[in-house]
RNA sequence: CGGGGUAUGGCGCAGUGGUAGCGCGCACCGUUCGGGACGGUGAGGUCGCCCGUUCAAAUCGGGCUACCCCGACCA
């Protein structure tokens, strides 16, 4: 919460720019060419350690909090409940499923000893056998478990930044139910509530129907209209259509069924995918239930993916600009980005923070509630401050200097050019 | 996994055989202060790794590794 009685240092809702680990760039590092990659490591958020293995710096686990919190609200509301499960993983469980040797992606850790795990690319394996230990009887069901957590994948070739790495941060949720009706009944809710969720996070995602891999028939992705995406759909702009082009047997140009014009065909990246597993793995672990007549039944299952890393990456990729990020509201690391300039008071820094005007304002503004990033620094010009707060992308931009008086700020959007002068309590009324 | 490219200071780069340089950044001093300011001083690099050729290798030859891109693959 709010360290009131400390305000001019860091908390939770409140930064001072000269303090903050990982700083801007000016020249993009030569050895990333996706948007995402270039954007993120040049403003401070993520950092490479190997490829497609990124460090999540301050900002960057702002903004994958704030995804994830989302996501957790949204999954709450559906019933389900939050867990945490490992990544070393029983190769047994593996082997019982068939996907010790048939995930091709899989990652396979020896110990010094004679033990050998699963790094989990996904938790079926883990998950099922756990739920074996609790769910018995149709009471128990329906049953919706989920987490957030690092997955691992050996992917053949990692690539575009966050967009496609070998560990990443991804939501999973696991659906039981009693029959397949239930099931259904949760899946669609599921669809609306990614939409809702994607909604959220600054991002039009389009349901699509895709092959089901490993996992069953068929699955339905959620997939964000992108030039610089790996996927391929073919969907109709009014959004009553939408298929993987892996699958469909429909052309682009071709009639929309209802009459909405031609379909279309763009790149996109997958941010969600659901699947409907059905018993696929109740029979692999023997996972049943006894429903009202004393029956055992195999339990039906769903899962729901959504990669919380590679949605952050999937923004940046479409919210940006030539001076770099413009991240939605709901996602930006901070929502005001506080500068000073030199006039009203030289040197103010050198002072103690809690004296300056700007340091007034940043106080209240974290007293507020407000969550800001304060650009305090010194001796920086400002076409460098707006440069990267431009860069960083935080939505508001609020700037003291000797262009307003006591009391007065400068308020500009990212996404707009307009700057207004208006008073400090009211730029918290429209923050608010 | 196939093909292509790259590897020199924190970042971006130059340097085709004689012992490494520029811009940015960083540190200090001074001047600046509304769109990446200026002057001065200074710190920082076993030139990705190994082997070889040579009196001498960032530079030539061989091998390896890492990273990026295209493709294949991809809950």
């Amino acid at each position: 919460m709010l360290y009131s009685f400390y305000p001019s240092v860091n908390s939770g809702y409140s930064m001072l720019y000269s303090k903050l680990f990982g700083k801007t760039i000016k020249e993009s590092p030569k050895d990333e060419s996706s948007v995402n990659a270039r954007l993120l490591i040049q403003a401070g958020f993520i950092r490479k350690e190997v490829a497609g293995v990124y460090n999540f710096l301050p900002l960057g686990l702002r903004v994958l909090n704030k995804i994830s919190n989302i996501i957790r609200d949204e999954m709450d509301n559906t019933g389900a409940q939050e867990l945490l499960l490992v990544s070393f993983q029983n190769k047994a469980n593996w082997e019982k499923t068939g996907r010790w040797d048939s995930f091709d992606a899989l990652f396979k850790v020896k110990s010094r000893y004679d033990f050998e795990y699963a790094l989990g690319p996904t938790h079926e394996e883990v998950l099922v056998p756990l739920v074996k230990n609790f769910a018995n009887s149709y009471r128990d069901l329906p049953l919706k478990l989920y987490q957030i957590q690092n997955k691992f994948r050996d992917e053949a070739r990692s690539k575009a930044g966050l967009l496609r790495g070998r560990e990443f941060l991804m939501k999973d949720l696991y659906s039981f139910h009693q029959s397949e009706k239930d099931l259904v009944d949760y899946y669609e809710l599921m669809k609306k509530v990614y939409k809702k969720t994607f909604s959220r996070l600054g991002l039009n995602a389009i349901e699509t129907l895709a092959s089901g891999g490993t996992f069953s028939k068929f699955s339905h992705e959620f997939q964000v209209i992108c030039g610089n995406g790996e996927d391929e759909i073919i969907y109709c702009p009014s959004g009553d259509f939408s298929q993987n082009s892996e699958i469909t047997k429909v052309k682009e140009g071709k009639e929309c069924d209802l009459g909405h014009g031609p379909l279309k065909k763009v790149k996109t990246i997958e941010v969600g995918n659901i699947f409907p597993l059905k018993d696929k793995f109740s029979k692999a672990f023997g996972l049943t239930f006894k429903d009202k007549s004393g029956k055992e039944k195999y339990v039906v299952m769903g899962c729901y993916g959504i990669g919380i890393s590679r949605t952050m990456g999937a923004i940046a990729e479409v919210h940006n600009d030539k001076k770099g990020i413009v991240w939605p509201k709901s996602v930006a690391p901070y929502q005001v980005h506080l500068i000073h300039l030199g006039g009203v008071h030289p040197r103010f820094a050198k002072a103690s923070p809690g004296e300056s005007a700007t340091s007034e304002v940043y106080d209240k503004l974290v007293k507020t509630g407000v969550e800001v990033l304060y650009d305090d620094r010194e001796d920086v010009s400002a076409g460098e401050k707006f440069a990267d707060a431009d860069l960083i992308g935080i939505p508001v931009r609020l700037v003291i200097s000797d262009k307003v008086s006591g009391g007065q700020v400068e308020w500009k959007k990212r996404d707009e050019d307009k700057t207004e002068i208006i008073s400090v309590d009211q730029a918290i009324k429209r923050l608010g």
